[in-house]
DNA sequence: CCCGTAATAT
DNA sequence: CATATTACGG
């Protein structure tokens, strides 16, 4: 009855398949737009399905909009099989997925150093994602993130001095956001109101502060220390071992390079981190990629980071 | 268009 | 689970 159901299914495939010319414009629509851009070819003749040669060296964005100058110096590669399978390039549109962007607290650090120095005004996604001149980052990620970090501040705000001041008052869905959020050194003078930006004016230069959040900060404190730990490994590792610590730490290694700290606008993220596995050659591992592998899924995660690793 | 939010998906 | 993605109003 198998033989049957083959046959079924078989019959439906064959019928369903589209024909050459449709796969090609689907391919491309898969691209992220961004990627697109970053890969010059928002051009609806992506290349020709003869010649493998595929990318080599991109080309940063060639004007921004903005007044940002940051044609940052472009380094990213697709992850692809170590097998050679050669046809890499063209992969690329097929397959094209960043992998997770993970927030490290170094990535944090400068998205919060970006939102606090632009003013809650100014601080929407696509400022914020400029301002901090991460190679790599989308609007969307910030985007994404930039929710999550106003629930955190909001739910701070409401809890003032409520009850206890104990961590475990706080619910585990919020436990782990405050881990990431209260991982580093929050600068969180900006909370209440936006800053004045006229025209003219340049975007970032306020500071306010607001009376509240000081304790929160102790807790924060406390709760950083484990943060630190339970950061990268999560209670994945179930039973109690020796954190990993995997054989490519990420947090080992960092590269800064001569890209100073955020708050100056001229920045170019240049040597920002940003991968995907780079089959041949990345001179500079400054990116992290790290595979999960479970039950026959493997998952793999962008891990870029920022210039400037102050503390 | 872009942003903000909530719901939903991976 | 942490992010991503989507949907929808503003």
């Amino acid at each position: 009855m198998i033989e049957e159901e083959e046959s079924n299914w078989f019959a439906r495939w064959e019928e369903e398949l589209p024909s050459p010319e449709e796969l090609m414009p689907l391919s491309q629509s898969l691209i992220t737009p961004d990627l697109a851009l970053a890969f010059d070819i928002t051009s609806p003749n992506p290349n020709p399905p003869a010649g493998l040669h595929h990318h080599h060296c991109i080309t940063a964005n060639q004007h921004p909009p903005q007044t940002l100058p940051p044609p940052s110096d472009f380094e990213s590669a697709e992850y692809s099989g170590p097998a050679g399978t050669g046809s890499v390039g063209d992969e690329t549109a097929r397959t094209l997925k960043r992998p997770r962007l993970v927030w490290t607290p170094q990535l944090h650090k400068r998205f919060v150093d970006a939102v606090a120095h632009l003013g809650i005004k100014n601080a929407v996604p696509k400022t914020i994602m400029q301002l901090m001149s991460v190679d790599g980052l989308t609007r969307e990620n910030v985007a994404s993130h930039l929710q999550k970090y106003r629930l955190y501040l909001k739910r701070m705000q409401g809890l003032s001095s409520s009850a206890s001041t104990s961590p475990c008052s706080m619910s585990a869905a919020d436990a782990a956001t405050e881990q990431l959020f209260a991982s580093n050194p929050i600068p969180h003078p900006f909370l209440a109101r936006g800053a004045a930006a006229g025209p003219g004016k340049e975007p970032f230069m306020q500071f306010m502060s607001p009376p509240l959040l000081q304790h929160h900060q102790q807790m924060a404190a406390a709760a950083a220390a484990v943060a630190q730990q339970q950061f990268y490994h999560q209670r994945q590792m179930g039973h109690f071992g020796l954190p990993v610590t995997a054989g490519g730490g990420y947090d080992a290694e960092f590269h800064a390079r001569g890209a100073p700290h955020i708050g100056v606008n001229r920045m170019g993220a240049s040597g920002l981190g940003i991968g995907y596995a780079s089959p041949s050659a990345a001179p500079p591992k400054s990116y992290g990629e790290d595979v999960h592998s479970g039950s026959g899924g493997e998952r793999r995660v962008l891990t870029l980071f920022p210039t400037s690793s102050e503390d």
